[in-house]
Formats: structure tokens, C-alpha cells, sequence
DNA sequence: CTGTTAGCGCCTTCAG
DNA sequence: CTGAAGGCGCTAACAG
């Protein structure tokens, strides 16, 4: 493999020169770049990458982490949306991606330091959300720059999040213009920041409406459908009345409408349903389910150009800026109780 | 931050000692390995990657690349799911992972040639599976380790696949076997090696029971739901008749669902259907759809524990071989005609 | 067992 | 506009 030497001697120069006409240096006379820009090409020259960074002390490579535990997480494509949108920013300014998916959150917070202490990368996207969060004050102590994907409740840190406390209060606004009154919510874990937002905006929306808030409507759920569906079993045995189910997932939404099939309630008559994240196959479901569809590329997109910006300019960093990506709700069939189907 | 000279002064020894402590060589009297260990302990020293890497001249990272167009690609977790075994895998061989995704096969073939020549990676995981495919050609030529997640039809390299054939001829025999004589298939992409083989276990099946083998109930669809059904509206429309649904991907037994209730045929007791990825949802669909559940997970870890192991020891990449992870047919009312529901 | 000496391939002053 | 020299941080013979 040919090294800039090489290039050098065949083009009759030396390697300092070559070195200015990959940089693009302008000081250098059109004829021994041309020269050069042959030599190169005559070798088949490509500079090392590895060689480079050494001397310049920077990588241009993101590292991305996240933690997940089984394939739970990719139920739906959130992630899978958010790297295409990373991808797709780091290609166009020179970037590379380096992935690691750990199993737990301390697995993560540690491969998240040695990327940075093993000076691999340049820059981390995080994606952790927990109200209280260790990992994100380890970043912030390393004085690494990172964005997150979601927001931070304690430290003031570049983010970029959908808009779960709007989105969350219009969907359950939705549900309210749709004559439900006594609205249920099934919650994720509620140690998560994204958790906490979607309850937010849902109890947001109540109260604009004047509707009371009965907090025994709320209810965690394991994540998954049937998660979902035992939520619901336990507010009906408390003798807790809903008549819509404001899902914090679509998994919940299904479960919900696996409630409603085992009860005989009809969708959306005498139960509205309304999910969150829009999976691919929500618009399949009978009846089609309405749902809060979230901009995850967008999302990837974002985080990577915040974080790319700042490294250029290290300025920014110093202050917090939080990107909100709007959601969209998506109304579908199992919200409709008046309009036309 | 700490390099290796500090450690070294502080340790009163030279550089190289340091190396080798790290290194873990065991021609180290433990007095002095002790006092390394206490320096870089108070130095809070980490080697510096990039600069072994330039030493070592590798980098113990791995490339993987993948193209998709849109969303498409993830409308079930395969991808996802192979980058957890790959990095699951990785993380235990101490090994990092380069993400890159192109939205076109010429982009990724950039990327991949790039990646290698740049000297950014040791290897590559790569995951086209066209039957005629440009970028193996070019990594053969370019003498890189990697290896493919599917097959090639051409050439001799290393891969890991899933059974396409066999889980094709299984499934259709299930289908046969609940009575269905009359058996369609909807494949994707002919271009692909995975829509080949897939349609050779079907045909197989046929064979084996006797069946006419009637090319016109083979139909190529686009990769939606909507494909699907109108792959089948045209079997339909050209007068071509069948009992059941052999679909290459679950978004088109979808399509055959929406068929089935656009026409008032009743599932399965009408038309029987199976469908290939056991997507998350499958089971919750009405009626709950049979699926060829591929182990996308395992793809990924024995991907990456082959290529690994070449990287190891060379010789093995001399040699062609071709790993094959069994699918599993989940069974479910969908194609169920005779049994208990 | 340990230190010295050269690189790995490129970039970057500093001269001229 | 171009070359020489030194360095990025670590590893790997080669001597002792």
C-alpha cells in the first residue's frame, strides 16, 4: 500500500508538499499539484486515516451508544430511524459511525468512556433518558462533547427530543374533542424522562379541558402487550372507569385493544384507543390505530449536525440547547367516535 | 492527558516496560509491574487507540456497512437484530464496530472500499445479496477479510446465511400438508439471492408432494403491503387460481390479509397463509399470522465470530465456507386448516 | 528482565 | 511556493 513517500518520490517532491495538496492548500503552484494529483492517482494513493488522526489528534468518527436489553427495543424502528439519520449527516461531512450496543445501562456508561478515553472518537450520541442519570454526569465530568437523544431533567446539556409533553397533551386533547372523558393512561417505566413528559402533557390536557385528574387512571405497565392488557385488568378490578386509553406505545395501544376484544367493548365506540410511536403495521391493526408518530430520523439528523457543529466550534458547547423535533398524530380508526370512519 | 512517557517517568522506567506491562508480558519482574500499574493508576492513563493502531498497523474495528432507500429496510428488527449479535460478539473480543448505511449498493460499495483503504478497519460485515453483485467482486479484488450475511452465488467467500431453501420448502409443505394444493407465492426483489432461494424451497416442496408446479402462481411484488395485494389482484385478474399464500416477507402476507378481506375469503378455512420474519406483531394480527422466524441475532454473532476468527489466522479465509443458522416455522391460525385452532 | 532505537504514516512549524 | 525536521503515542526488534 502506497504511503505518502512514495507519492512524494514519484512526483519529485517531498511529503510535505504532497501533504498540502491532499489538505487543498492553495500556496502550492497549479504544476506540482497536478503532478502530485497523478502520482497519487498512479499508486492508487488513499491517505491513512489512522496515521492522520495520530497527527492531528482527532478521529472524525461519533461513537453511538445504547443499552438495550432483549429485541424489545426494536419493536419499532426508532433506532434503526435514528441511525439512518446519523448515517445519513456523518456521510456528508466525512464522519463515521462507531456502534456499540451494550445490555445494560453501566455497560454502556463504560463503553461510552473508553471510546473517549481511547481517544477513538471525537464525540459521543447518547440516547439514555432516565430522570436521574450517572452516565450523563460522567460525560459531563470527562468533558467529552455529546448530544442526547431526549433531554436531561437535571444538567443543562445539548439534546435534541421529540416533543413528548405536546404531543402526549394533543393526542389526549384529541381524545377529549372526541367525547371521551374518562381517559386512562398506561405509562412506561416511569424512570424515564420520556415517561414522565408523555404523563405530562396527558394531565396538560386534561386540566385544559376542565376535566378532573384522577391520578388512580395512571397506570405503569411492563413493556409489552400484554403489559399493556394487565395495566387495564388491574384499573378495571379497582373498579377504576375508563372509557380511552392514552398509550405511552404502541405496544400498550395493542394491549388495550386486546382488553377491548376480551371484553367485548367495541373500538372506538365504547373504547378509544390512541398509541404512541406509529410502528409500521398500526395502520393493519383492526380497527387502524391512531398514533403519535415520532420523527426519528429526524431525530438522528439533529443530534448528529448539533454534535458536528460544536466540534467545529467548541463555543457552543458551552451553552444548553435543546432541539425539539415535533411528532405528528396520526388519527386513525380506533379514536374516531364521531367523525366519519 | 496521560500518555505513555508520563507513566514511564513516573514509574522510573522506560517507555517500552510500560508497553509491555500493558501488553501483559509476563518477562516483567512484578516489583516493576506493580509500580506501573500504581502510575498509571494515578495518572488515570489510557492508551491512546489511534496511536496503536498506527503502530499495530490494525485497528480492531469492523466495518459494517448496509444500503437501504427508506424506512423500509426496517420495518422488522433483522437489521437491528444482527447488529446486536455483531456487537454483542465484538464487545466480548474487545473488538469496535464502524456503522456506515448508504441509500444506494454503489454508495455502500464506496463506503466499503473507503473504510478498508483508509485503513479505518481490520474487516468487513457486509450484507448484499444480489445475485449479481459488484461489491463481492471488489472486496475479493481488493483482498479485504470480510464476510457476507447471505450467500453468494458466484464466488467462494465466507458467509453466514439463513436457510432460505430449506425454511421455504418446509413452509410450503406445511401448507400442503393442511390441505392447500393450490399454493401462490409472492417473492421480492428476483435480483436478490434470498428471493431466489426462497422461491427454490418452494418449488422443492411442490416437487416432493406430487404438485403441479405452475410458474404462473409465482409473482413478484413490491416490497409493501400494498405490493402484496396487488401482486395478487393480478394473479386474480389473470384468471390464475389459489387456495394459499406462500409470501417470501411478512408485509406481503399482509397484503394477502387485505386480499383475503377485500375479497370476503375467510382465513384459513379460504386461504391459507404464511408468511417469512415473524414480525413482532405477527401473532397479534386477526387471525394471527404463521411465519418463518429467521434468527437474525445468531446471523449477526456467527458473522462476526467467523470473520474474527480469519482475522486470527488468514489461512481460514482461503478457504470458502458458508454458514447456515436453521430458521424456524412458527405456526400459527393463519395456514392452520385442519388442526385445533 | 529492561532500556535504546527506530519506525508506523501523516501533519506542521520553521526556514528559505 | 517548497523542503527539512520534529512530533503525534505507541510498539517492536535489538541489545544488554
Amino acid at each position: 500500500m502506497a504511503t505518502i513517500k512514495d507519492v512524494a518520490k514519484l512526483a519529485a517532491v517531498s511529503p510535505s508538499t504532497v501533504s498540502r495538496v491532499i489538505a487543498g492548500s492553495n500556496r502550492i503552484s497549479l504544476e506540482t499539484k497536478m503532478r502530485v494529483h497523478r502520482a497519487m492517482e498512479q499508486l492508487n494513493y488513499v491517505p491513512n486515516a489512522i496515521a492522520r488522526s495520530l497527527a492531528r489528534s482527532h478521529t472524525r468518527t461519533i461513537g453511538f451508544t445504547l443499552a438495550r436489553q432483549a429485541d424489545q427495543a426494536f419493536s419499532n424502528p426508532f433506532f434503526p430511524e435514528v441511525m439512518r439519520g446519523m448515517s445519513s449527516v456523518a456521510q456528508t461531512k466525512d464522519y463515521n459511525i462507531l456502534l456499540s450496543i451494550s445490555r445494560t445501562a453501566e455497560e454502556e456508561k463504560a463503553k461510552c468512556l473508553q471510546l473517549i478515553r481511547e481517544r477513538r472518537v471525537d464525540g459521543l450520541i447518547v440516547s439514555t433518558s432516565r430522570a436521574k442519570d450517572p452516565l450523563i454526569d460522567a460525560l459531563i465530568k470527562e468533558d467529552v462533547p455529546f448530544v442526547l437523544i431526549g433531554r436531561s431533567m437535571e444538567k443543562p446539556v445539548l439534546s435534541v427530543n421529540n416533543d413528548n409533553v405536546q404531543a402526549a397533551r394533543l393526542a389526549t386533547s384529541h381524545l377529549i374533542q372526541q367525547g371521551y372523558h374518562k381517559i386512562a393512561f398506561i405509562s412506561g417505566d416511569t424512570n424515564l424522562v420520556v415517561s414522565l413528559d408523555r404523563i405530562d402533557g396527558y394531565k396538560q390536557a386534561l386540566i385544559e379541558h376542565n376535566l378532573p385528574l384522577a391520578a388512580e387512571r395512571i397506570v405503569e405497565a411492563d413493556f409489552s402487550i400484554e403489559g399493556g392488557f394487565q395495566a387495564l385488568n388491574r384499573l378495571k378490578q379497582s373498579g377504576v372507569e375508563f372509557d380511552a386509553v392514552m398509550a405511552a406505545d404502541d405496544l400498550f395501544a395493542l394491549g388495550a385493544l386486546k382488553f377491548a376484544e376480551h371484553y367485548g367493548l367495541k373500538v372506538p365506540e365504547e373504547l378509544g384507543i390512541v398509541g404512541f410511536n406509529d410502528s409500521p403495521l398500526m395502520s393493519f391493526i383492526d380497527p387502524p390505530l391512531t398514533s403519535v408518530k415520532i420523527l426519528a430520523y429526524e431525530l438522528g439528523t439533529e443530534a448528529m449536525e448539533l454534535l458536528l457543529n460544536v466540534l467545529d466550534d467548541p463555543e457552543k458547547a458551552r451553552t444548553k440547547k435543546e432541539i425539539v423535533i415535533a411528532s405528528e398524530l396520526i388519527i386513525r380508526k380506533s379514536s374516531q367516535r364521531c367523525e366519519e370512519e
